[in-house]
DNA sequence: TGTTGAGAGGTC
DNA sequence: ACCTCTCAACAT
C-alpha cells in the first residue's frame, strides 16, 4: 500500500476549501506537509506563522535541511505531535499558490499514485504546471583572486568561475566539472576567494502590467494634465499605462503626479500569457444526422457517471456531437475537458472549438512555455465555465465543477505515459475522474481500443455504446484496393509505386485533386546497409540502426540515431568489407519524395513528418499550404492518421503496410488495423468519393482483409478470442518492470534477482527477465520483466521498495502498470 | 595519525 | 537535492 493512501480517509483532506474553515484558524498552529524531495517518505510537521492562512491543498515553500523546497499542505493540526519537540519544528516560509483545488481532486491523485505504484508527490508533479514546486539551489560566486598557493581542485574551480561571464555557477555544475570539488570549495571559502550562497526558489509568478484607472477630473489642474485625463476618459477611463504613455507622449513621473493629486490610480494587474493563436471566424451549430442526434441524446440523458463509447466511422462527424454536447454544459455554468492525442497535430479541432465557444476555450499542453502553462492553469482554477482542450496531462486540469470529459481518438497510444513515473493512462484516469465528478465520459474513435470495446459491451447501465455507422451527408466510405507488391515485382515493376498507384497519381494531376501518401515510420526502414556483406550501420551508443537523412539533392547524406540523436556522415565504403555498394534501404519519407520527383516531376509534394513539423506552428503552416492547393500530395508518417480533415483529398496511398503488420507486440494487429483504417479514412471526406491503394507484401494477412472490408466487429471478435485464450488485456492484466543502468552485467544480475523474487508468488505468470528489444539506449542497458495476471488485479505486486533494494544504487527499477509499449 | 573518497541516513 | 556523518583505505 502506498504511504499516503491514508490521506483519503483523513478529515478535511479531500478538499482545501471546506473542512478547515469550520473551526477557528487560530487553533490550527501546525501543518503536516508532503515535501518535494526524492527519498522522503511520510509527512513533515511545520509551524504556521499567525499571518499565514494555510489551507489543505495549498502549495507551500518550506525550509528543509539547508534548502527551501516545495511542499503540499495535507493536514492542519491543533496540537503539536507528541513525538516532536518544539525546537524541532520549523515554520512555513510562504504560500506559493493557494490551491482551491476542485473537490475530489486529492482523491484522484491518490488513486493514481496507488494504482500505478508511485509516490503521491510524483503524481502531483504531473498534475501541476512546472515551476510551482521549485527548490532553492546552491551556487558558487567568484569574489577575488589572491596569488596564494592553492591545491589543484581549488585552482580548477577558481579558473572555471573566472572564465564564466557571470563569475557564478551552480554547485551541481561545479561538482560535475571538477574532481574533488568539495575539498576545493572548503579551501576557497576559508580564504574568502569565493562565496557559496543559496539561491531562493524561482517560483512562477503571474505576469503583471501597470494599469491606469481614472478617478476624477476635478481640481486645479494645468492644461497638460487635463489633456491626459481627457484622453484617459475617452478610452473608457481604464488603460494600460504603456498605451496611455504612448498616446499622450508623456512620462511615468507625470502620471505619478496625477496619482498624488488623486485623479487616477496606477496599479499592477495580472495579465495572461497566451499563445498567439490565429483568428478564427464564428461558427454556429450544424444540423445533425439521425445517428448524430441519437448519439447526442444518449449523452444528454446520462445522469451521473456514464462511460459512452462513441464509435463513429471516419468522417461521421464526431466533433459536432462533442460540440453540441458541450454547449449546454457551459450554459449550466459547468466546464468540459477534451483530451486529444497530440495538440500540435490537431489545429483543425482546436480551431473548430474556438469558432464555436470563442475565448471560453483554453488549450493546455506541454509545448506551451512554462509561463503560458502557469497562466492557463490559473485560468482554469478561476472556475468560470470553460472548455479545456489538452493532451494526456490535461486530465489533471484543475477545473472545478466538471460536467463532461471527452477523449477523442480514444484508442491512441499517446494517452499512455511510459517514460517517467507515474506511467498513467489518461483514459483510466479519466474514468476515475468522471466517477468522482459524477459526470459522463465520452470515448470517441473510429477504431476503438479493445479495452473500451469490451467495457462498453458489458450489460451495465454505466457503460454504453453508441455508433455512427455512416459518414455525414451520406458520403460513401472510400474504396480500398489491396495491391500485392510481390506480383508487381514478378511483373518487373521494381518501383516503390505499384502500377495501380502510378496510374492514380497521374490521374490526380489531371483531375486537380489531392492525395496523401502514408509511410509507416521514419527511420525504421531507411537504414544504411552493405549490399555486398549485409553490414548495417548502427549507433555507437544505442543498439539501433542509424537512419539515413538526405535533406536535398546537393546536401551531404547524414546518418542519425532516432533514440539518442547521434549524427554522423555516411562513409563512402562499407566499414566492414570496404565494398562501395553501401546504400540506404527501404522507403522513408525522403526516399518517397525522391522517387516522386524522379517519376512524377509534375507533382508537387509536401513532406509531413516529425522532421519537417518539429518547429512550433509548422504543422499548421504545412497543412494550410496543402489546403491552399500549393501542393498535390502530402507525404508523411503516423501524423497523417491524426486529426486531418481535408475535404479535397480523394486518394490515399499506403506505400507498404508490412512494417506495421510485423511488430513484435501482442497489440501489433490491433495497432495496424487502427492505423490503416485511420489513414484510409482521410480519403473522400468531401464531395468527391475517395480511393485508397494499400500496397503490401502480405495481402493474405487477416488485418489487411479486415481493413479492406472496413469491418471492425469481425476483426475485433477474432482478436478478442485470441486475447482471451492467452489472457492478454483486456482480459488479463500486465505489469511491466523495467530495469536499467550503465553496467551491462549489474543490470542483468539485478533483473535476475528481481525475477527470482517475483516468482515467489503464484498470482501471476512471470515472463522474463529479457533484454529489451533495443537493449541499449543512450548508454543505458535495459532489461524487462513482464507479469501477466489472469484477471484485473495488478495491484497485487510485491512491495516495490523491497524489489528496488535488490537492484543496488547503480541500477534503477521502474514499474509500468498496463504497459502499452513492450519494446 | 591525518587525509581522502564513497556510501548511508536524515531533513519537521 | 543536499548536507553530514561514518567508515575504511591509503599515505604519512
Amino acid at each position: 500500500m502506498s504511504d499516503f493512501s491514508l490521506i483519503n480517509s483523513l478529515p478535511g483532506a479531500g478538499l482545501g476549501t471546506d473542512g478547515a474553515i469550520d473551526r477557528s484558524a487560530m487553533d490550527r498552529q501546525w501543518v503536516e506537509v508532503l515535501v518535494d524531495c526524492s527519498g522522503t517518505q511520510g509527512l513533515y510537521t511545520y509551524a504556521l506563522p499567525p499571518d499565514l492562512a494555510v489551507r489543505v491543498g495549498d502549495i507551500l515553500s518550506v525550509p528543509f535541511g539547508t534548502q527551501q523546497v516545495g511542499a503540499i499542505a495535507v493536514r492542519l493540526l491543533d496540537t503539536r505531535p507528541t513525538e516532536l519537540a518544539a525546537d524541532q519544528i520549523r515554520s512555513v516560509d510562504a504560500i506559493v499558490s493557494a490551491g482551491f483545488f476542485p473537490a475530489s481532486y486529492w482523491a484522484l491523485l491518490n488513486q493514481v499514485a496507488q494504482y500505478y505504484h508511485t509516490s503521491l508527490m510524483q503524481v502531483v508533479k504531473v498534475a501541476l504546471p512546472p515551476g510551482l514546486l521549485a527548490r532553492s539551489q546552491r551556487r558558487i560566486r567568484f569574489l577575488n583572486d589572491e596569488k596564494t598557493p592553492l591545491t589543484a581542485a581549488a585552482r580548477h574551480i577558481l579558473e572555471l568561475l573566472k572564465a564564466s561571464k557571470t563569475k557564478d555557477y551552480s554547485w551541481q555544475f561545479v561538482q560535475r566539472q571538477v574532481q574533488g570539488a568539495h575539498r576545493g570549495l572548503q579551501e576557497l571559502l576559508k580564504q574568502n576567494l569565493v562565496e557559496s550562497y543559496l539561491e531562493p526558489p524561482a517560483t512562477m509568478r503571474p505576469k503583471l502590467r501597470q494599469a491606469v484607472t481614472l478617478i476624477s477630473t476635478e481640481g486645479q489642474l494645468s492644461e497638460r494634465y487635463r489633456e491626459i485625463l481627457e484622453v484617459l476618459k475617452r478610452q473608457g477611463g481604464e488603460m494600460w499605462m504603456t498605451d496611455l504613455l504612448q498616446l499622450c507622449r508623456t512620462t511615468t513621473p507625470t502620471l505619478r503626479k496625477l496619482e498624488q493629486q488623486g485623479c487616477l490610480i496606477l496599479q499592477p494587474r495580472e495579465i495572461l500569457r497566451a499563445e498567439g493563436l490565429p483568428e478564427v471566424g464564428e461558427e454556429g451549430a450544424k444540423s445533425l444526422t439521425a445517428d448524430q442526434a441519437a448519439a447526442l441524446q444518449q449523452v444528454q440523458q446520462a445522469t451521473g457517471f456514464t462511460q459512452i463509447l462513441l464509435h463513429g466511422v471516419t468522417g461521421s462527424g464526431k466533433t459536432e456531437v462533442y460540440l453540441q454536447a458541450i454547449a449546454p454544459i457551459l450554459q449550466q455554468g459547468r466546464s468540459a475537458l477534451v483530451l486529444v492525442p497530440e495538440i500540435g497535430l490537431t489545429p483543425q479541432l482546436t480551431d473548430r472549438f474556438r469558432a464555436r465557444f470563442g475565448d471560453q476555450v483554453c488549450v493546455y499542453h506541454s509545448a506551451l512555455s512554462d509561463g503560458e502553462r502557469f497562466d492557463t492553469w490559473r485560468q482554469m482554477l478561476s472556475g468560470s465555465p470553460q472548455v479545456a482542450i489538452g493532451t494526456r496531462s490535461a486530465i489533471f486540469a484543475p477545473l472545478p465543477s466538471l460536467g463532461l470529459i471527452i477523449l477523442d481518438e480514444e484508442h491512441d497510444s499517446s494517452f499512455k505515459q511510459d517514460q517517467p513515473a507515474p506511467c498513467y493512462h489518461a483514459r483510466t484516469v479519466a474514468q476515475w475522474r468522471a466517477t468522482l465528478e459524477a459526470c459522463p465520459l465520452i470515448l470517441g474513435s473510429a477504431t476503438p481500443s479493445l479495452e473500451s470495446w469490451v467495457t462498453s459491451h458489458q450489460e451495465v447501465a454505466q457503460s454504453q455504446y453508441v455508433s455512427l455507422p455512416k459518414r455525414i451527408l451520406n458520403r460513401p466510405m472510400p474504396k480500398i484496393e489491396v495491391v500485392d507488391m510481390r506480383q508487381e515485382l514478378r511483373d518487373r515493376n521494381g518501383s516503390i509505386f505499384s502500377r495501380s498507384l502510378q496510374t492514380a497519381l497521374h490521374h490526380l494531376k489531371e483531375t486537380e485533386q489531392q492525395g496523401l501518401l502514408f509511410i509507416h515510420r521514419r527511420g525504421h526502414s531507411t537504414f544504411v546497409s552493405c549490399r555486398s556483406c549485409g553490414y548495417v550501420m548502427e549507433c555507437p551508443n544505442c543498439d539501433v540502426s542509424l537512419s539515413f537523412h538526405h535533406t536535398h539533392e546537393n546536401a551531404k547524406p547524414r546518418l542519425r540515431c532516432h533514440y539518442c540523436n547521434h549524427v554522423q556522415n555516411q562513409p563512402p565504403h562499407c566499414p566492414s568489407c570496404g565494398s562501395p555498394y553501401f546504400k540506404q534501404f527501404g522507403s522513408g519519407t525522403q526516399r518517397v519524395m525522391q522517387e516522386l520527383e524522379r517519376q512524377f516531376p509534375d507533382l508537387t509534394a509536401i513532406r509531413f513528418d516529425s522532421d519537417t513539423t518539429r518547429a512550433k506552428g509548422s504543422h499548421r503552416a504545412l497543412l494550410t499550404q496543402f489546403s491552399d492547393r500549393k501542393a498535390d500530395l502530402l507525404v508523411g508518417t503516423q501524423m497523417l492518421t491524426k486529426g486531418i480533415d481535408l475535404p479535397q483529398v480523394t486518394l490515399v496511398g499506403v506505400i507498404s503496410a508490412d512494417g506495421l503488420l510485423n511488430l513484435a507486440d501482442f497489440r501489433a494487429s490491433e495497432r495496424a488495423f487502427q492505423t490503416l483504417v485511420q489513414v484510409a479514412g482521410r480519403a473522400g471526406r468531401g464531395e468527391e468519393p475517395g480511393r485508397v491503394i494499400l500496397q503490401t507484401y502480405s495481402p493474405d494477412h487477416p488485418v489487411i482483409g479486415a481493413v479492406q472490408r472496413q469491418q471492425y466487429e469481425p476483426f475485433v471478435a477474432a482478436e478478442l478470442k485470441q486475447r482471451q485464450e492467452l489472457q492478454y488485456p483486456p482480459y488479463g492484466q500486465l505489469v511491466l518492470f523495467r530495469i536499467s543502468g550503465g553496467n551491462a552485467v549489474a543490470v542483468q544480475k539485478a533483473a535476475e534477482r528481481v525475477a527470482v523474487e517475483l516468482s515467489k508468488s503464484t498470482q501471476y505468470a512471470v515472463l522474463g527477465p529479457a533484454p529489451a528489444t533495443i537493449l541499449r539506449v543512450a548508454q543505458r542497458y535495459r532489461w524487462q520483466i513482464l507479469l501477466k495476471f489472469p484477471s484485473h488485479d495488478g495491484s497485487k505486486v510485491p512491495n516495490l521498495a523491497d524489489l528496488r533494494s535488490l537492484c543496488g544504487s547503480t541500477v534503477s527499477l521502474t514499474i509500468d502498470v498496463d504497459p502499452m509499449n513492450l519494446m
